[in-house]
DNA sequence: ACCATTGATGTAATCGATTACAACTATCCT
DNA sequence: AGGATAGTTGTAATCGATTACATCAATGGT
């Protein structure tokens, strides 16, 4: 109660030395003598002394936090990068903020208030889905070189980076589809607008075209990245005079979808329909039958991002020009929800 | 670059007024004029002020930021729970911090960091792991009436909560069973440390005795939140001499384990062995088999707790004393993994 | 012996908003 | 008219830490 706050003067008091030492021994240690520190650190455990952040950052210009961007924080994709962002951040004198863009009205107004109301330093986005005039608003406010892209980004705009190597995710799908056997794939796209879902669509077009495998327009399919998303596709398929014997999902919710839909339509994995998945999501391998899908490091996504954003918050403007992009690998990862084709009849 | 911070000063000058009304105009608006609210609004449009939080949050003795505390940020479980509590402070002064106590050395020493650093105004926790210890320092150090529990809590400890509830979920599970048919029902338990685990253990025990359904010391099953413990679940239930012929899982991972599991044993769900989950997570009705699960309204958990937040960081800590519980109701949802029992061969 | 340099420390201005207190005007009551 | 009251505004102290600048002592070089 009558418990008053600890200033930085009563320590100095304590101690016998200025409020400018004590400062210097909490922020710049070598700038003091050896002794004189102990006297400070022993001042400041007898009066329970604790720094106040607020004042600290009003003096410094900083905010002392970091912004994440998410699109939908109810998405379990997100949650294991979020982790690996929160644990980047542990050891840092910086706090995480966290905001959700679902249901924003305008992701930029939003951006720009945390930064010109000075309560973050930096932003990571996981949303690649920020417009170009968002990103306009950012570089006349000068806050752009403050802004990293992890998982998503957005196309041709000069931001750095850490993104997994969707293509080559693609690619090992499709690969693997090959070498079972598979001639005939189809494709369930991720949503349109989406970085991710053109990056691994091009890596399928890609591994197709090396490969010899014809590819024919009604087994590319629209999607999202939903659930529902794979289970309509499955009526789709089921629907198809001429069937594929395989289906490349863009996310591993979808070829859940799949999966049930098609078990609905009486068609089983893997023995008619072979299913790969994309992103390796921890129920990926507890499902039934386990799903074979494109493993992505999540937490490295998230790592990834926070020292890309630690460098950039240390250096000024002039030296983070460089456009780093943090590739991260992927690798297949086989299950059961894959197999030879069927025989023709 | 040559870009000046605007002050709260440069307002007042352009619209030839004190800083006083200035401030006031921002955060009391009642108390001035009309004529020179309209006045300072202009001269703030010209100028292009905004406001320093740090300055703000120094002078008011405040954080002007919540800590959310999450026991697994990578668990997709609490993503749900977070979107809620995100909406919630949307409109409001606070921003959102988080922090993951997997893998903290001392949580009480951080979350104490926080609040002695004055980075924090309070602290939501969906962790309901926290030591009687900790408790106690948050209670010595005037926090703990700035605390409230969601989703978790501590049992018999005086903090203020939003909850499912836990033992009627339970119970509908078990009557759901029952209407089935099912007398011989087997429990897969959450960590034993865990207070959902005691709920909805309690909501089974009572459930049975209400019923008349037997219950056996060995198909009480321990296990933890998580994947592999429903999937080594299903190896003991395999071996068993006597089966169960129904399985109540504390929560949906446990149940997809479980029954990818039995699947590998050779043992059919609902046809052999009749699954119930807990959370009614996205995944559970597109799983093979759709799932019957409890459904929680997780969002709702969410916002519930963000409420209770708000008044409490409104009112002073007085009028705070009552602990207010708010339980959440929960229901049950009928899919393909609960059948009839199979017929006595 | 003298000047330059390095290291350690103190003094006091500063970051930007809030608010207690005072002052001043207009209105209302008796 | 005189006093009380409510409404509006300004002055200046304040929140708590950082840091530019000044000061002083000690060391080293010639």
């Amino acid at each position: 109660m009558a418990q008053k706050t600890v200033k930085i003067e009563d320590v100095a008091r304590q101690a016998g030395v200025s409020t400018a030492t004590v400062s210097r021994t909490l922020s710049n240690p070598n700038l003091v003598s050896e002794n004189t520190r102990d006297l400070v650190f022993e001042a400041i455990r007898i009066t329970g002394y604790r720094l106040n952040r607020a004042a600290r950052n009003l003096r410094k210009q900083q905010a002392g936090a970091v912004l994440i961007l998410v699109r939908n924080l109810g998405n379990e994709f997100f949650s294991r990068i979020l982790s690996g962002i929160s644990a980047g951040f542990e050891d840092t004198d910086y706090s995480v903020l966290i905001a959700d863009t679902l249901g924003m009205s305008d992701v930029g107004d939003v951006v720009l208030d945390y930064f010109l109301d000075s309560r973050i330093d930096g932003m990571i986005s996981l949303d690649g889905g920020i417009s170009q005039d968002d990103l306009d608003r950012f570089e006349q406010n000068g806050v752009a070189d403050k802004i990293v892209f992890a998982c998503e980004w957005v196309e041709n705009a000069p931001y750095p980076s850490v993104r997994s190597d969707n293509g080559k995710g693609a690619k090992l799908a499709v690969q693997h589809l090959y070498e079972l056997g598979h001639r005939n794939i189809a494709e369930i796209l991720g949503p349109d607008d989406n970085v991710l879902t053109h990056m691994r669509h091009e890596g399928l077009v890609q591994a197709c075209q090396e490969l010899g495998i014809e590819r024919r327009a009604e087994w590319t399919i629209p999607g999202a990245f939903t659930l529902e998303a794979g289970y309509s596709a499955a009526k789709q398929i089921a629907e198809m005079k001429e069937r594929p014997t395989a289906v490349f999902c863009a996310c591993d919710l979808m070829a859940f979808g799949l999966i049930s839909g098609l078990r609905e339509f009486g068609i089983s994995v893997p023995e008619e329909m072979s299913v790969v998945g994309f992103d390796d999501i921890e129920l990926a391998g507890y499902c039934v039958p386990p799903l074979t899908t494109i493993w992505q490091d999540r937490r490295q996504l998230g790592l990834g991002a926070v020292s890309q954003m630690l460098q950039r918050l240390k250096t000024n403007a002039e030296k983070s020009n460089r456009l780093d992009i943090d590739l991260v690998d992927v690798s297949l990862v086989e299950r059961s929800s894959t197999a030879p084709p069927a025989k023709q009849p």
